[in-house]
Formats: structure tokens, C-alpha cells, sequence
DNA sequence: GTATTTGCAAACAATTTGCAGCTCT
DNA sequence: AGAGCTGCAAATTGTTTGCAAATAC
């Protein structure tokens, strides 16, 4: 993740202005431990910051996310954005669809498998989205939606995942 | 993919009734190499059967979504259906990002790995985007946007992937 | 001081809904 | 006949735009 310096910083050298709206939003990204809708922000920056309007919540997404501030990605129930992870080394996520926090797969199909040559390849995604830890542990508890059960086996490529990245990190 | 009977039998086996326009959207994605949006479905619709309205087209590819027979998949630039693959056997996609057809690849990267046992994981996404072959050529031939160059290496799991399926068909 | 940003309101696009009339089965 | 569709028009939601006033540099 970014901190709030790395995010304005970045903005900054490439001159944009810094205001206390993207001050605030850079905070907020640094933050935020999962995935921020437009209208996530905007509630936010609402308490924070009275008085700001979507539009301007809307701009600075996009400008950020043009930036490689942010992460922009379409899920099945919208548009979400978050700080853009290090930008040194490539890799995947597992999302919980719970808490949306991201936690990180040291794995990537694509150093498992070559193309076939007739196709040119520009990017891939690879995702995985399930429960947590953390939100497997409350839903056991028993409020409402069902424990569920586990079919895994041992973790071979990706038992480091789960703790290695600052991603998981309890931030908040 | 499945032919326009299969889409017109599943649905009527679950109680829907087969009417003109749903006959047409039968055919139509039965037919469709790639991926289309609403609108293409509108305007496609217009031709064959003028005055379909938007709201018909929207109830039911939403219908037929829900019914397993169209596979819906958000892309960066909007909502887009295609008609589902076979059902028997689990595969991930490449996908054209000029045409839009998609190729099976026969390789999944949840085979490969484990997940840590923390994580519940309930579904998870692979798709790579990129040139085909087709298109390729095509703009290899020089119609403002250049060529690509290849960085491939020898196919290992993928090379059936180009040819194996019924998807690349050229139909149509 | 000047180019950027902001906030407002209004425009826009994509999708959904209510309802009366038409149509499969 | 009767539940299920369709088409229309109107509502909703999510996002973008034009413009005058405010602000960062």
C-alpha cells in the first residue's frame, strides 16, 4: 500500500494541486483496508470534510486512479477503487467477500503456463474471492449466514499469502 | 456454446414462455462469436424484429442470466453477455481484445495451488486478455494500429487452447 | 496573478419499474 | 382463461459536464 506522503507526493510531482479534499482522500486510501465505492468516499469525506460534493469525489478517483494512485476495479456490484499496492512486484489477490480486505498471492498463472503463440497476450487477471479468516471466525459465531465448511488442501505455492504482505494488515 | 434449441429447451423447461423475441435472442447468442452488450443486443433485435424495446431486451437477458444460459461478464467499458459455455467442464478464457472472441484455455490456475487454509475460497476469476491470431493479421496488415511484437515462449500447458473447443469457431 | 479545483445544478447513460394490453400454453 | 410477456413512459442510479467563484502555487 501507499502512504498518505507516497499519494501526495505523487500527485504533487506531477503537478497537480493539493488540496485539502485530496489531502483528506489520500489519507483515506492509505487507510482503508478494502475497496471504496465513489459513494464510500463521498460518505467519508462527508464527516470529515463537510460540504464536498460527488463530482469533485468523482474527479480526483478518476484523476488518481489515471495516475496510478489508485486501483480501479468493476465487481459484479460496481465500481470500486484503492491505493494502488507496490508498485515493484506483480501480483494477485484473494478478496474476502465479506470485509473486501485483500490479501496477496504469491503466485501468478502466467510464470506457470505459456501462450499459445497465435495469441499476442497484453494482461491477465487472476483473483480469488472468499471468506477470511477474520470473517469466517464471525460468521462461525453464528449471526445469520452459516459457518462454512472448509475442502482445502495443504497450502503448497501460497502458504506465505497469508502473512507475508502488509495487504492483511489489522490497519484500522 | 449452445445452440439455439438448447437455450430455447432450457428455458422453456423451467416455465418460460417462448415468444417471438426470446426465439430471436435464441438465435442470436447462439450465433454470437464474442461478447455483447445491451445495446448490441438492442440494435441486433431492431433489425430482425423492429420495435423491441429496451426494457424487453434487459428483462431478458437478465432471465437468462439467471438461468444459467448466458454468462454475464463486466468489462472495463460496460455490461457484456455471451452465450455460456458448455456446462460440463470448468475452463478459463482468453479473450480478443479486438473482436472479442473468446478461446478456452485448458489449464486452471486452482489446479496448480493450494490456497492457505485460512482462506475459504469460494469462486475465483482467470482471464487473459490479448490479440488473436485473426486480429493480428489483421492489424499487422497495417490499419493504423501497429503491429504487435511477440514476447512468447514455447506453449507448455496451453497449446491445445487455440484449437481444441468450439469457440473460436469462425462461425459467422 | 493565473491556472487549477471546487461546488452547484443540470445533463447524461445505463438500467429498472409500474402498469395496461397482448400472447403463449 | 390466466399467468407470463411486452411496450411504453417514467423513475432510478451512477457518473459526467459547464460554468462561476474559490484556492494553490
Amino acid at each position: 500500500m501507499l502512504s498518505t506522503e507516497q499519494i501526495i507526493d505523487t500527485m504533487s510531482a506531477q503537478g497537480l494541486r493539493i488540496t485539502d479534499q485530496r489531502r483528506t482522500l489520500a489519507r483515506l486510501f492509505a487507510e482503508a483496508p478494502g475497496y471504496l465505492t465513489a459513494k464510500d468516499v463521498y460518505d467519508y469525506m462527508g464527516k470529515k470534510y463537510s460540504g464536498l460534493s460527488f463530482d469533485t469525489v468523482y474527479r480526483n478517483l478518476r484523476v488518481m486512479q489515471e495516475l496510478g494512485v489508485l486501483e480501479q476495479i468493476v465487481f459484479e456490484d460496481g465500481v470500486k477503487f484503492k491505493s494502488h499496492c507496490s508498485q515493484d512486484h506483480h501480483h494477485h489477490h484473494m478478496i474476502c467477500l465479506q470485509c473486501e480486505k485483500t490479501y496477496p498471492i504469491a503466485f501468478c498463472p502466467m510464470d506457470m503456463t505459456d501462450m499459445p503463440e497465435q495469441f499476442e497476450v497484453v494482461k491477465h487477471k487472476f483473483e480469488v474471492f472468499g471468506y477470511c479468516k477474520d470473517c469466517r471466525q464471525e460468521m462461525g459465531a453464528g449471526d445469520g449466514k452459516e459457518g462454512p465448511t472448509l475442502h482445502l488442501k495443504q497450502s503448497k505455492l501460497m502458504s506465505q499469502a497469508y502473512d507475508t504482505h502488509e495487504h492483511a494488515g489489522k490497519s484500522q
